[in-house]
Parts: structure tokens; C-alpha cells; sequence
DNA sequence: TAATTTTTTTACTATTTCGCATAATATACA
DNA sequence: TGTATATTATGCGAAATAGTAAAAAAATTA
């Protein structure tokens, strides 16, 4: 990749980006200001308008960040462990990103992006189109391990899929209300155990 | 009860926080103004101040006004029906709620009010106090249903309390994002089976 | 060196927002 | 009738906010 020509950045985007998507997280859409943003991207609000667009389209590029970061954290689906190993895991590496900082955000996607999904359509498109997408993943995964004889007939995918993702909704919710970990644990845990019974 | 001593108020307390609750509903907590909150409630902004409190005094006071009227609006959980019926009803009434508008608007609180959570410390207690709630009453459901026989004995009541409360948030979110209603109909009764199955 | 391009930086405008001070109004009570 | 009380209504001022215009800076290219 040539430098392109003129004056050249002092920032790196996918670190500002980082650093908006920090911001938001905590504070929600509509709670951070420019200002906020600016100062933790360590940029003049000019620059950001430049690079991102306006606040609206800086906090789709954060949505869409965190959807991929949390994609590919989440781990491959289609090992051949038992479904309830690769379901533990899952949910063990979601809990990771939702409690991992000093204060438990929850999922920046699942509580911050609904507040805002009425005001702007959007965000609830890009809420929709992420769920869908996990509902998907999921199901192909019930699918392939149904086909394959580690889960009984009776587990109907789609079913089970949105069931998982509403266990992943419900620790989002719980992990920034504040439930610990241990109780968060268990729950993944006994929700495993229903699912894939 | 004996009418107070000074100037009578022109509005009516109930009303004026059920419009509060329709903008906040809507817009979210920070994305909604005083002036905006005035104008819906037909009232002058130092009157807000005087009836309610600050912003986030008047949002909590919703919160716990929607939160008592959808625990009486979904229903009685302890009558001697099948328990799948019981809660096939108990979503219905919650889909009711989150898909009733000209616009869905998913839950007034799982969808609003935890991107305010880490700001607002009380209103995160809130939702704490509210999901645990909810846990309560739904494990003394499971609790009586095992008790009489009406659902079999593996069926651990903390889990499948939890696991439901996670169909209702995941309905919460998903309505939001504008999946249909017959969508939503269909992952319940899926989501009944599994739990009760 | 000069021209061109892109970004940074500074500064500005218009609007929104909050909080408060003050005046006006409507009732109960003595 | 007059006083006390609680609310409504008006208006001000300071701060925050979003977005933009214009100048300055740092690089490439001719």
C-alpha cells in the first residue's frame, strides 16, 4: 500500500475506533458527546467528521468493530467436541468480553444499541441484521451436530439457535446489571445442560 | 383523602408518567430532553422539577411504573393449568406489550435502560432488582409446577427460571430490531417446548 | 522550488440544554 | 377579607453541543 499524498495522519483508525467504542460503551450512544470522543481518540472533532463521518456513522463503524471482534472471539463452532463442550465455550468467552474490564460493560451491541434503535432506523437494521446473522450460525451449528449424531433428533436447530442467542442476550443484560460471574457461570451452564439434554 | 392546601395541580400524576414513559420508551433515557419530556406532559419544566425530581428521578419513577404494570399484565402464574400453557400466555401478554404500538418498541426497560447502566449506578440496580424479580417468581413457578406433578423432575426451577427470562429479553431485543410478530410468536412456543419438554 | 493534496488546527455560529429567579395564579384556612 | 401555601408560568443567563468554515501544516509530485 503506496502512502497516499498529502498530509499524513497521526492517528491509526482501527485504534481510534477502539477508543470511540470504548467511550460509547460505557456512556451509550446518546450519552457521549463529540467532545468525549474527541478527547479519548486523542482528535480534533474536524478530524472525525473527516474520518468517520458524523457521530451516527462513527457508532455503526464501532457496531460493526465489536460484531467482527466478537465473531471471530467467540471461537469456531464446527469442532467435533460434544455440542455442549463448544456451547460452554462460547458463552465462557462471551462472559469473558462482557465482564472483562475494571467495571462489567455487558455486550456493547445488546445494551447500548436498542436504546437507540426507534431514533435511528439504521442502527435498529444493523441490530437486526447482527442477530440474524448469529441465529444463522447457530442453527447451521445444531444442524451439523444433529447430523452427526452428537444431539438427539428432537432438538429442533432453529429452535435451539434462538434459544442459545437468547441465553447470550440475557447474559449481556445480567452482566451489566451487575450479576457475578459466578452466578452468570452458572447459568450458562444449567442453560447448556437444558438445550442440549 | 382531603384536597391539599395550595394552588391544585392541573395534571394528573399517573398520566403525566405514563407520557414521560412513552418518550423515554421511545428516545431512550439521554436521548430525550427535559423540554421534550415538558411538552408531552403538557407541563412547564420547573412543574417537572417540582413533581418529580430531576431527569433521572422522573426516569426511575417509569421504570417502576412499567415495571408493576407488566407484572400485572402478564398474568397470574399460579393456576392449575398445564405449565406450557401458563407461559405461552405469558409471552403473549409480554409480546402484547413490547409489539403493541404503531412501532414496536421492544421493552421499556431491558431495551433502555441498560445503556444507562454504568452512568447511573441506581438505575443499574434497578434492572438488577427488577430481573431478580423476575427470577423469584418464575422459580417459585417451577418450583410448584414439579411439586404437583404437572412437570417432571429434571427439571431444575433456577434454571428454567433463568432460561426464561432469557426468552423474554431475547423477545425484548428482537422486537426492537423489528422481527415480526409471528416471528416472535414462533421462538416462544419453541422456547416452551424446549423448557417443558 | 513550486504546485497539489490531505490532514490538522483554530475559531466561529447556531442551537440545545439546564438550572434558577421571579412573578402570577389558585386554592385552603383563620 | 386577608394570609399562607403550593403550583403554574415567564424569562434570563451560562454552559454544552453539533456541525462547519477557513487557515495552517506536512507530505507527494512535477
Amino acid at each position: 500500500m503506496k502512502r497516499s499524498r498529502g498530509r499524513p495522519r497521526k492517528f491509526d483508525t482501527r485504534e481510534a475506533l477502539g477508543q470511540a467504542l470504548q467511550v460509547f460503551w460505557t456512556k451509550g450512544y446518546a450519552g457521549t458527546s463529540l467532545d468525549e470522543l474527541a478527547a479519548a481518540m486523542s482528535m480534533k472533532r474536524p478530524s472525525i467528521y473527516n474520518a468517520f463521518g458524523d457521530k451516527e456513522a462513527l457508532y455503526r463503524a464501532a457496531l460493526n468493530a465489536f460484531q467482527q471482534q466478537l465473531v471471530s472471539g467467540l471461537g469456531t463452532l464446527d469442532s467435533a467436541d460434544e455440542p455442549a463442550k463448544i456451547l460452554d465455550r462460547f458463552f465462557a468467552r462471551a462472559l469473558d468480553v462482557y465482564t472483562g474490564g475494571e467495571t462489567p460493560l455487558g455486550c456493547f451491541i445488546f445494551c447500548t444499541a436498542p436504546a437507540e434503535a426507534v431514533a435511528h432506523p439504521d442502527v435498529r437494521a444493523d441490530i437486526l441484521e447482527i442477530t440474524g446473522k448469529i441465529d444463522g450460525t447457530l442453527k447451521l451449528f445444531f444442524e451439523n451436530a444433529r447430523a452427526s449424531g452428537r444431539l438427539h433428533g428432537a432438538c429442533e436447530p432453529l429452535v435451539a439457535a434462538q434459544l442459545t442467542q437468547a441465553v447470550l442476550h440475557s447474559l449481556a443484560l445480567r452482566s451489566r446489571a451487575g450479576q457475578s460471574r459466578t452466578t452468570l457461570n452458572r447459568m450458562a451452564r444449567g442453560a447448556v445442560e437444558m438445550i442440549c439434554r
